[in-house]
DNA sequence: GGATTTGATGAAAGCGCTTGCATCGACTCG
DNA sequence: CGAGTCGATGCAAGCGCTTTCATCAAATCC
């Protein structure tokens, strides 16, 4: 072994400068407070030593630690994925940090994550949707660390959220589909226990359905987890049900696309025989043949935006505000009127 | 404002527990060094506060953080998704947590990165890909990190890594092609500067190509970064070029679904007009009609050993260890042969 | 029963950094 | 030209934790 791992600390990089830890301290935070000339020296010490400041002592001693956390359901779907991109590339030109976390819907790892990044200084931490325990939203007013939802906006509550109405947009949605001449209703739900955003889709459905004075008793729902096998298990069990229903609205895409492929490979014909929605207006739902028609959110603006106040609440120390995103319906192949 | 935020600390459970900071400290570490009868002040005491250590204190006078990084390209497509979050699930098994970042497969800020994770205390780091500046293995050496390459496999590296042979499935997956009648064919590659995996299918390609004697010269060539709308683009464009292929070969599954899209709305028929294969199997290549002809990697496996593997490196502090995955062709309806 | 071991705990020294305060020339001002 | 400013720098006190070493009482041994 060649290198002796001593990794370089403030003082070796003062004492190569031949100045003081304290003014090589200023000459990475605060460059204004020093010098040109040992700036430049600091500069050249730095380089050659290959100086990384310890975050850990950084941390203990500064109250910033420039790291943002986010902790988001799943990583494997593409949910998140473009909203999180979006995100963590806004933050780096803030010159922040993301840290993130994927609990797979659990909320008890949620919880630990949440103290997990605390601990590791975040300043800020972005959360997916409302509903999660009152101990944890206890917790991070406690630590006093900023926080803001996303993918989520519900006009009655009071916490800082970036997103979109789910019960609204897929109500619209759904009324929608009634527009189009459809009474014989199904639905594939993500699951909802633990989940506001699967809740309030489900609700946007019955309600409108309810409006419609469409009877409930009627309309079999099914609950799963966000897969596209069970999406396809679940089609595949409505469409053997006594009453094929002329439609099938799937509580996102990743669903829809799993009952668009069963339905392929029972001989469904889409949207001849059955119509399918979906929700999010991912990829996924483009690709697929017929398109899925679905409810476009506009997931990078989302990320975007939510770095934008997040950092704005954490700098600031101001509380954060709630911003509504309009998403939009997108009406595809995959569903028909009936005549 | 009800709660003043004052974020407890070792020297205050001490205090309730009526014991010295230190003791606390076993109690929390090394729970075998202390008495039953205290340990069960300090866990309340704990409780009561809503104590969480600081990590930057722990990391400065520990050695370890139970800290993993890793580095990946992009979250956006769903290349990565599926391995790391498999990675990440065993990580949390393992008592670590994940650290992930993406650089949008920009060098530079993947060394900026490596630094940040280190600075962080990252006991161990993932990479994707053998590629990237030797100062960042130099860097990643002198601080004695331990690293992990993944996504790719090359007997020839001693760098330990865990994955397939990028070179070898694609020369695979091209003779089967060539086995089917083509010997008209385009490819859509990735971006192969600076990505080692790009480059290696491209070459698995060509290679293949030159052995059964076709003239590379009249084998179209397009490079351009994993999109989908990228690869409908290079499509579109092969396919208006002089010469139509029979078959056009994708770098990954991204382009490939891409190029099928533009194939549909052009009015192509795939695969009796023209042949689409890509690479990755991800759940994109199973969704679309017809089904991507594609290598199948073992993305879940992957994920998971790369897991065991960098903590076995970092726990035991040996060298690592590399691994071939195996990957699998799967021939679907998006080939037909020539007859 | 005195000497030694053992188990449980405390005291205190850092870990590497930031920052308030002190210092000290060099300048400015009246 | 002496007093007050100001810009640049150094000193040193922590930040919250881990860990070595010392301490001390109780248990063990010959």
């Amino acid at each position: 072994m060649t290198s002796q791992h001593a990794v370089p600390t403030l003082e070796d990089v003062a004492k190569v400068a031949g100045v003081s830890p304290a003014t090589v301290s200023r000459s990475l935070n605060s460059p204004s407070l020093v010098s040109k000339e040992t700036l430049k020296r600091v500069k050249s010490a730095v380089e050659t030593l290959g100086y990384t400041p310890h975050f850990g002592a950084r941390f203990m001693s500064a109250k910033r630690t420039m790291t943002i956390g986010a902790i988001i359901p799943t990583m494997e779907n593409a949910i998140f994925a473009k909203g999180i991109q979006a995100f963590q590339e806004r933050l780096h030109d803030l010159g922040y940090t993301l840290l993130i976390s994927s609990n797979s819907y659990d909320p008890e790892i949620e919880a630990e994550q949440v103290r997990a990044l605390a601990s590791r200084g975040a300043d800020g931490i972005l959360l997916i949707g409302y509903w999660r325990e009152e101990k944890v939203y206890k917790f991070l007013q406690q630590r006093n660390i900023p926080f803001l939802l996303a993918w989520a906006f519900a006009a009655n509550n009071a916490l800082p959220a970036i997103g979109f109405d789910n019960r609204a947009s897929m109500y619209q949605l759904c009324a929608q589909v009634l527009t189009m001449g459809h009474r014989n209703i199904a639905v594939i739900s993500g699951t909802t226990e633990g989940n506001d955003r699967a809740t309030n889709r489900l609700k946007g459905i019955t309600e409108c359905l309810a409006v419609a004075g469409i009877n409930l008793e009627n309309v079999p729902i099914i609950e799963t987890p966000y897969d596209i096998d069970n999406g396809a298990n679940a089609f595949e069990k409505l469409m053997t049900g006594p009453k094929r229903p002329s439609v099938v609205m799937c509580g996102n895409d990743v669903l829809a696309v799993g009952a668009l492929q069963r339905a392929q490979e029972m001989g469904i014909a889409v949207p001849a025989e059955v119509s399918i929605t979906g929700f999010d207006g991912i990829e996924l739902a483009r690709v697929v043949t017929p398109r899925l028609t679905t409810v476009c959110v506009p997931h990078s603006e989302m990320g975007r935006r939510a770095a934008d106040e997040l950092v704005r609440m954490v700098e600031s120390g101001e509380a954060g505000r709630s911003f509504e995103l309009s998403s939009e319906i997108k009406v595809e192949k995959s569903i028909s009127a009936i005549i």
